[in-house]
RNA sequence: GCACCCUUAGCUCAGUUGGUCAGAGUGCCUGCUUGACAUGCAGGAGGUCCCCUGUUCAAGUCAGGGAGGGUGCACCA
């Protein structure tokens, strides 16, 4: 075992390991542990692997790979989506570059090149959470395209149909002109645009004047059809009934008066164009206005527009300003900072159009699913997200799930060209059950993407056949996502599994936040601030990254990637390897497996009694979802306990040449907590802890399926913690004064303990450590109340005095500032206390052990006290009397 | 406009239900080729826990107000 390099290299070791986990189908569901489920959140096909992805799937991954140590027979359900609009602009932009245009190539034709190139690369995020150590069930991977993910949707758009849950009608929707599709709400994003408010002369037809209009979209008023006022203005009263003349298209239109328009706003005269904008199709139904579509699907103005028919949308807006203008119609221009919808896909700015499509009516799916959050039956980790959930839950409007796409679950729907009638089925009809006729014509949109994976959880389980796997796995134990999807798909999960399956998808729900650069700004591809995980992989390894993911972060917060943090972590790989190869080069011909445990020596005793804590800590963490704090502990545990101390002092032991009981015991000792240390270790770093645990003595199989470790309250032992920390205390007090006294680390001092005599017997035990981590080299032992050297340098700690008679090489005026110094912190310390407890209001309040503890503190400063102060009178006499 | 988050050591951040909570990593300073590890070891310096006012025996921690930074939602054209 000498041969291990000196340090650890995650490229020998990740894939291989990985490869040999896969083969072993380690990571399906195993035993008849009760079942744990998460449903990873499936990228899209076209994406590749970024930040937030291994964040995401990290603390997936620690879940996974915990539950499955305790016993559980556990599922991480791996798969992709298919991203309707990405994908399909992404394959239309490759196309184009070979000089085809999509609508060229024709549906079938176009919808081939996707699938291949779907089985192209489609399949590379996949390997890029391989990478990660991801342990998800490969087996049982899908795809929201997949066979049975689409009888999955089409029995969900069917049943919710026939509920009349789904409906189709001419309604307004959100329309992106650039990928020619409607937009669900949640797909507009809103953002705050410097434009202009323009006024608008608007003349009356009999002649009498004019009214004034504002608007910041001026080529929408080539499809007005009212200018509305508020009935209660009383500017405008007597202007309500009359008609109005359209400028440019010289169009009457009526005056309306409707309680939506603000006085305050403008003039308090508004244009009403129901074609293109929402609110204003409110008003139109209202009045029964009619409705002109003066832009088409690409944004180009139509016939309607008149004049101005053939332009695109901003031309458009141009010439009629010019127009305006020419005329004298434009009454005023200002400055108008307003918010412009944008398509989330491809940011062009979305345009409201009247059109024919499907929706899922909310409210009856969102009551539900604000109950199941009220009532606890989902919980957001952490809590406040449910509030965010909640609020939009209570104000969602009605889902456009129609898109004009080609890459998507076509809707089940056929239209009889005969009747008309709708026909909604599972498969192609062959003729119209109300008029016999064949001749049918499928729908030809698509659905929102979202729609199938708001099925996810369970559709992914075989729904709707009742399968073994939906009856074990479902309902998921976690679902972990970031923030900005919350609407998108949790929300949908929710109202979906419990309208399909009557229960909620997912007990909890971890929401994450984002990975931002070092600046603190969100990673950008186009901005080129996005730092690739791979990369990252690449040069430090995937636990590195992992735990620089997750060490000091805070659920639900957002984060900013630091490359000193994947530093530390693979320095703490590092650090880990090291202590691993020490204890295989000391191992020998050593089998420690089947040895009892039956600690003698202090550090032994110790270390065994503080793993208890470990465990209990740890579980503890990871029940409570607090990754950073498990991230923490168990490198303190491994770094700062196992390696600076217990390693430290098992070398005096390990060191005896001869085999000795001794020495087997603290081989047995280290054996124990190392592989202890590597299984707690596992869910955040998997590759290190699985190398290291094959080369352990009885590191056979995997570490993947060793039990988790479980307190074991035998060897929890309280007198040798408290026996360790004293003597670490004398070990630091006295590696303190040696490094302020300059004296060189190889040079080993004779020391004297003034101590009481129940600690005689630790001090003598400690011999050999204090000689090793004190250099120490000779020491003796004495009372409080006997004689101190003048000539030497003191330190107090514990109730122990620790002297080094330092002649020649100490200034007596130095020691005394120090011990000066030192006086006056623990005078004010003890001031403190003494406060506290001489306060009526703390002892008679507070808990009764908390006043023992500062009674006891107490005890323990004046004891320290009055050494210090002895020694401080000692030494000020000395120098007084050296003058 | 409404809601939420953040403000703690030079930097990046932890601090569960108020009671050694003033922490970690990194950086900085001082020593160290100590036979696991210089991706290391040992020692050290560094903070009005954004400000104000309360509640309490006790406040980074709770309440109210304010300042600065960020995000989400909704928008009156």
């Amino acid at each position: 075992m000498e041969g291990l390099p000196k340090q650890y290299d995650p490229h020998q070791v990740e894939k291989k390991l990985y490869q040999e986990w896969e083969e072993n189908n380690y990571f399906a569901p195993r035993g008849n542990g009760q079942s744990y489920t998460i449903p990873m959140p499936p990228p899209n096909i076209t994406g590749e692997l970024h930040m937030g992805h291994a964040l995401n799937n990290t603390l997936q991954d620690i879940l996974t790979r915990w539950r499955r140590m305790a016993g559980d027979r556990v599922l991480w359900l791996p798969g992709t989506d298919h991203a309707s609009i990405a994908t399909e602009a992404r394959v239309a932009a490759t196309l184009k570059e070979e000089g085809i245009e999509k609508k060229e190539l024709g549906r079938e034709e176009f919808l081939q090149r996707v699938w291949e190139w779907k089985y192209k690369y489609g399949g590379m995020i996949t390997e890029q959470l391989r990478r990660l150590g991801s342990s998800c069930d490969w087996s049982r991977e899908r795809f929201t395209m997949d066979e049975g993910l689409n009888r999955a949707v089409i029995e969900a758009f069917i049943r919710l149909y026939n509920k009349e849950l789904i409906y189709r009608g001419d309604y307004i929707v959100n329309w992106c002109p650039y990928c020619e599709t409607t937009l669900s709400d949640i797909e507009v994003e809103h953002e705050e645009k410097d434009g202009h408010l323009y006024h608008i002369r608007y003349p009356l037809a009999d002649g009498s004047g004019e009214l004034i209009i504002a608007t910041t979209r001026p080529e929408t008023m080539l499809g007005d059809t009212a200018v509305a006022v508020n009935p209660e203005d009383e500017r405008y009263r007597g202007f309500v009934g009359k008609k109005i003349i359209l400028p440019l298209l010289d169009r009457e239109i009526p005056i309306i008066s409707d309680s939506y328009v603000d006085p305050e706003f403008g003039t308090g005269a508004l244009k009403i164009t129901p074609g293109h904008d929402p609110n204003d199709f409110e008003v139109g139904r209202r009045h029964d206005l009619p409705r002109i579509n003066a832009m088409d699907e690409k944004g180009i103005m139509t016939e309607a527009a008149g004049p101005y028919a053939g332009l695109d949308r901003y031309a458009a807006r141009k010439k009629v300003l010019a127009d305006l203008e020419e005329k004298g119609l434009l009454s005023r221009v200002e400055d108008y900072e307003h918010a412009v919808g944008h398509c989330y896909r491809c940011d062009q700015e979305i345009e409201p159009l009247v059109s024919k499509q499907w929706f899922v009516k909310m409210k009856p799916l969102a009551r539900p699913a604000i109950q199941a959050v009220q009532e606890g039956d989902v919980c957001f980790v952490p809590e406040r997200f449910d509030r965010i959930y909640l609020q939009w839950m209570e104000e969602i409007r009605d889902w456009c799930i129609s898109r004009q796409l080609w890459w998507g679950h076509r809707i089940p729907v056929w239209y009889c060209q005969g009747c008309e009638k709708e026909i909604v089925a599972r498969e192609e009809p062959a003729d119209c059950p109300k008029c016999g006729s064949d001749e049918l014509e499928q729908d030809p949109d698509v659905l929102d993407t979202w729609f199938s994976s708001a099925l996810w959880p369970f559709s992914t389980l075989g729904w709707p056949e009742n399968t073994q796997d939906l009856q074990s796995f479902f309902p998921a134990d976690v679902l972990v996502t970031a923030r900005d999807i919350i609407f998108f798909w949790v929300a949908r999960m929710i109202f979906s599994s419990l309208e399909f399956m009557d229960q909620a998808p997912f007990d909890d729900v971890l929401i994450h936040g984002l990975i931002l650069d070092t600046d603190g700004k969100k990673m950008s591809k186009s901005m080129g601030t996005g730092i690739d995980p791979l990369e990252v992989i690449d040069d430090h390894g995937a636990d590195a990254l992992r735990f620089a993911l997750v060490n000091g972060f805070t659920l639900g917060n957002d984060n900013r990637f630091r490359h000193e943090k994947v530093e530390a972590g693979r320095n703490f790989t590092n650090k880990l390897w090291n202590a691993a190869r020490f204890f295989l080069m000391n191992l020998g011909d050593f089998d420690p497996s089947g040895r009892q445990l039956n600690p003698q020596d202090l550090p032994s005793r110790w270390i065994l009694s503080r793993m208890q804590t470990w465990t209990e800590v740890i579980d503890e963490h990871l029940k409570s979802y607090r990754f950073s704090d498990y991230a923490r502990e168990i490198y303190e545990y491994i770094w700062n306990e196992f390696c600076d101390w217990y390693i430290e002092m098992a070398k005096p032991a390990l060191q005896a040449e001869a085999k000795s009981p001794e020495k087997e015991e603290t081989l047995t000792v280290l054996w124990h907590v190392l592989g202890g240390l590597l299984k707690m270790l596992h869910p955040i770093m998997p590759f290190v802890s699985e190398e290291i645990w094959k080369a352990l003595p009885g590191g056979e199989g995997t570490i993947m399926y060793a039990p988790w470790p479980r307190p074991n309250k035998d060897l929890v032992d309280r007198e040798a913690e408290e026996e360790m920390e004293t003597l670490q205390s004398v070990i630091r007090s006295i590696r303190n004064i040696r490094q302020e006294m300059n004296i060189p680390p190889g040079r080993k001092v004779e020391a004297k303990f003034f101590l009481e005599g129940d600690q005689h017997e630790l001090l003598k035990k400690g011999k050999d450590y204090l000689n090793r981590l004190a250099g120490i080299s000779e020491y003796s032992l004495y009372t409080w109340e006997q004689e101190r050297p003048e000539h030497a340098v003191s330190a107090v700690t514990r109730g122990i005095e620790v002297v080094l008679p330092l002649a020649g090489l100490m200034d007596l005026k130095e020691e005394f500032n120090r011990l000066e110094k030192k006086k006056e912190k623990l005078e004010q310390e003890m001031e403190r206390v003494e406060k506290q407890l001489s306060n009526p209001g703390f002892v008679n309040n507070a808990p009764g052990h908390l006043v023992q503890k500062e009674k006891e503190k107490r005890e323990a400063f004046k004891a320290d006290y009055e050494l210090l102060c002895k020694r401080y009178r000692q030494v000020k006499s000395a120098l007084e009397s050296g003058k």
